[in-house]
DNA sequence: ATACTTTTGTATCGGGGACTACAATAAGTA
DNA sequence: TACTTATTGTAGTCCCCGATACAAAAGTAT
């Protein structure tokens, strides 16, 4: 099968912990010596397996959507959009109070703003943000042909709404909000929601 | 007057000219070397003038809060606390989308993840954030008081709620959003506003 | 065995990070 | 004019950054 001396680390652990330290410092604030002392592993094996600094990041960043924050796309699947809105912000709520992991979300804390060396991470996490966001309209929109949502609600205008909110909550989480409060903001945000039957025009136009 | 050679930059312009790096790169993303460049100043003429990066930062926050960043207590003066809170929108989308300085908002852009050696930022971020919350939180306790708002509204949920979509504001204002994307968002976000008369208990409770 | 291939560990590399020593300079003060 | 005080400019400090060279180790293939 291989070839070669064979690998003496786990690639996915190796790269859960890097997820870590990324989520909880930052790119720029997290160090190759932090990276390698925390994945167990050493700078060759890091960079033979991983590229560099900037591609693990990526490969930390698939790996992130793909198991904490999987909660987007679950939520989708909810039968009405009020629903898979409400479980979006649930499962936000959820991994943001999971103690075993830092809180907000790694497409906020990775790198908002960063010197020019990490303007390709800045980007590509920019990118991750707006593609969470299409998942939320195309939603939307799926939800307005069932007849779920009035067909005159603007999709693309709730789910920047809806994201802007959920952005909102990562700093706040990264700020030591509790889960009451994450909570209590949720409610409030989802109180002009346009199928309620006195407000529905509420999103429209 | 002085005693000694006299300084020959001017304070308050070199703190700007700072203000503008920490602002579009962040606390970490920003080297002393690009700070001299940018304030036109040599590194011993600001530690003398400054102290170091840390004491720096803090008075670049200060001049933030002061100068940009005015437009919040400018805000909570109008006459209503509905008012108020359109203004606070509008006054951060009008400077996120101010071409001469970078989008976003300082106390989020600055450091929402850092590594450790700028926890103290990290925190005084946070510290600043909270009492932006505080200060929208009085500003409603007034109305109540006034009669402006519904004496039931819970006035930290409601102040929570605002300023959570005011961040969320900042992480899309550095996405790239645009003004019209924006002052969408927010119209959005005060539909759902307590004094509306067919809604007066939405945040209440 | 021997050759070949890939990973591992050690020991670096050049560069840039924040920060400072020190002498020259430019003012006020005697 | 000499003295004092503070800023400026040059140069350099130490240290950690991301990234590598290279040989030993541990497998497969012949």
């Amino acid at each position: 099968m291989h070839k070669g001396r064979p690998r003496e680390f786990d690639v996915q652990k190796a790269l859960d912990a890097a997820l870590l330290l990324f989520w909880r410092h930052g790119y720029e604030g997290t160090s190759l010596a932090s990276l390698t002392t925390a994945m167990g592993i050493n700078v060759p094996s890091l960079y033979a397996a991983f590229g560099n600094k900037e591609t693990l990041f990526k490969k930390v960043l698939e790996r992130y959507l793909q198991n904490p924050a999987s909660y987007l796309p679950k939520a989708m699947e909810q039968p009405t959009a009020r629903r898979a809105v409400e479980k979006l912000f649930s499962g936000a709520i959820d991994m943001a109070m999971n103690p075993r992991h830092p809180s907000g979300c790694l497409l906020v804390q990775g790198a908002l703003a960063s010197g020019p060396a990490a303007a390709s991470v800045r980007k590509e996490l920019s990118l991750r943000r707006a593609a969470a966001e299409a998942a939320v309209r195309r939603r939307f929109e799926r939800a307005i042909a069932q007849g779920d949502l009035p067909a005159n609600v603007n999709t693309a205008r709730l789910a920047r709404y809806i994201l802007t909110v959920l952005w909102g909550l990562s700093v706040q989480a990264a700020g030591g909000a509790t889960r009451a409060q994450l909570r209590q903001v949720t409610q409030l945000a989802l109180q002009n929601w346009p199928a309620s039957p006195s407000r529905a025009r509420s999103a429209a136009e």
